[in-house]
DNA sequence: AGGTATAACGAAACCGTTTTCGTGTTAATA
DNA sequence: TATTAACACGAAAACGGTTTCGTTATACCT
């Protein structure tokens, strides 16, 4: 076994003293040719790489940034994660991903563990309990600290950072105009039970659609579901029962399973009813119709906070004065077997 | 901003030494009861933790593991990075993951910058490139530098250390067995172009079963795709052109993208035609018909993997004369709607 | 009184770097 | 010959902890 080589070895070895050794291998002016050769040559021979965590601690940075994530299962959040670790790998960070499930405990915990030292930053969206239980302190410690910190998609405004985010109430209404345009005019909604801001801006956007086009809300095509919703009953009864003619769903997951029940209803798609869902995700591409969808282009919103972060990180900005920016990018619409044409 | 706390702060406060403070915080014996109130008072008003980078400095462990994967878009890695990122998590490790994206250079890059101190062990897939030009080196390299390896499903002989894998050879076997009980006799395997030892595996256990039931081997009902094939010709002349009864997919994204082609040819699913397909993935759930598939349990694999990657860091084994073992999950079918019955 | 045990703390080494600030040697200059 | 500048290198501090090994001061024993 051949264990990781040090300066203090090559010193020893070479007979010169280890700062010689740094110097040399930094191709320092201080140092003589002969010196830096001789010792540039046994380094190579003997596969010398500095030791990240000593380097780490010298200055203070770890090259290392924190991605924390509500779950793994909505394919958004991988492809965020794709694209967070991508562009931190172009500029040489390393990505830890914790994953905590919804949960505000786990949140609270992970962030703490890295928070001491483990990385130079934070990029994350806020779990679900987080967003019901509207407590931040966490993540307001982490700032307080000088720790940078992005948020992407689940956002708050009681904190006060760097954003990401897309036009959810824009993309909504966009999508029920689609439908409007296609000549429907019972529209449902299939939205989160708990709250998420992401789904309120949605179906913000949803609402102020029918309003401007001059069609009631009919609070009957408005449903409500548990997020992981594994009993399917609600959304079946649904479909049995009411006259739809459009589905807007917040996410794609609502969107198939929803798809299902209205065939087994009778509805064909997209000639007696359309759906259009959020998240362009690989479900959407798979379906049986193809699934038209909101296209969230997590890959590109994790490269824009890896970026917004990175950039944060190597900024020298004198502490008080610093400003944030909130970057929102374009959902774009993905017309796929679901809608018409 | 409220700059971390160090020791050398608390003991310049209290008028303490640096290593008094360090004993009073681990509540040592040697420091009077009185003098450990104080500090640990002060410490907690403070809210001092103590940083990871210099313990990490200090007792050669950081506490993190380097987990290295092909890709994201493959569910079954996603599920094992969550059963990683949670064993790991439950033992108070942190997960660094890197997306080889099946390159052989990336995945080099990510280990040489892992390998300098940042982790405490590697778990890793071998990316397609790997598994072509069969050079093996940068796992070498880090095995002989006594970094604990383990090696789960996209494995190979030539290095020595513990892996995990699923039965797949028995799997698939069994998998057609069911086909064949079902009455299929026109059975097609679809599988990878180029090399993966899975892939490999699979078909063996398909050229077994058919053997083993007196079955003629079919060369034109063998189909081989590039691994990320958008390009559908191929497949969809495969099922314009032949009779079959009965597919087997060595993953779910062929499966599902076969399943489209079946049913444009007028087969219907799973009257004329069966499917099963290897990795129980998202996309095997919410397809219709919803496919059969061989579960392949990536988030037990994960906390295996992680489990035995955690024992080896942890356990103090006089360096030569260690043992590595392989661990054999069962794979398990998944019957759903593209089976009979 | 002399010796010893014990309690309570501090000094210093160490982990592997980087970096500042000497210091000794040689050569050039006055 | 004395002074100085340039060169080539080393010592030591620093990053933030842990840990070993003293070192006092006091109490106890004979």
């Amino acid at each position: 076994m051949k264990r990781k080589i040090t300066l203090k070895h090559i010193a020893r070895e070479l007979e010169v003293s280890i700062s010689t050794v740094s110097k040399a291998l930094k191709n320092s002016e201080e140092i003589s040719r002969d010196t830096k050769e001789k010792i540039q040559a046994f380094a190579k021979l003997y596969n010398y790489k500095p030791n990240n965590i000593a380097i780490s601690l010298k200055n203070k940075r770890t090259k290392n940034i924190g991605l924390i994530i509500p779950d793994i299962i909505h394919h958004f959040f991988t492809t965020v994660f794709r694209g967070v670790e991508k562009y931190a790998n172009m500029r040489g960070y390393n990505v830890i991903a914790c994953i905590s499930d919804e949960s505000f405990d786990k949140e609270v915990i992970n962030m703490e563990m890295l928070a001491n030292g483990s990385i130079d930053g934070f990029i994350m969206a806020l779990s679900a309990e987080t967003q019901l239980k509207n407590d931040f302190n966490h993540l307001k410690e982490v700032t307080e600290q000088g720790i940078p910190l992005v948020l992407f998609d689940r956002i708050t405004d009681e904190i006060n950072c760097d954003k990401v985010i897309i036009n959810d109430e824009e993309a909504a209404y966009q999508a029920v105009v689609k439908l409007i345009k296609d000549g429907r005019r019972k529209i449902a909604l299939i939205t989160t039970e708990s709250y998420f801001n992401v789904s309120e801006k949605r179906s913000q956007g949803y609402f102020r659609a029918l309003r401007e086009h001059q069609i009631a809300v009919d609070e009957n095509l408005v449903l409500r579901l548990p997020y992981q919703y594994e009993e399917e009953q609600q959304s079946a009864e649904f479909f049995a029962s009411r006259e739809i003619d459009a589905v807007l769903c917040v996410n794609e997951i609502f969107a198939i399973k929803c798809m299902r029940h209205a065939k087994k209803n009778g509805y064909s798609i997209p000639e007696d009813i359309s759906f259009i869902g959020f998240t362009d995700g690989i479900l959407s591409k798979y379906s049986t119709p193809r699934l038209t969808a909101v296209a969230q282009h997590g890959e590109k919103m994790g490269e824009v906070a890896a970026q917004l972060l990175i950039d944060k990180i190597e900024s020298e900005v004198d502490e008080e004065e610093e400003t944030f920016k909130t970057e929102i990018l374009e959902a774009t619409l993905v017309e796929r077997e679901s809608t018409i044409n």
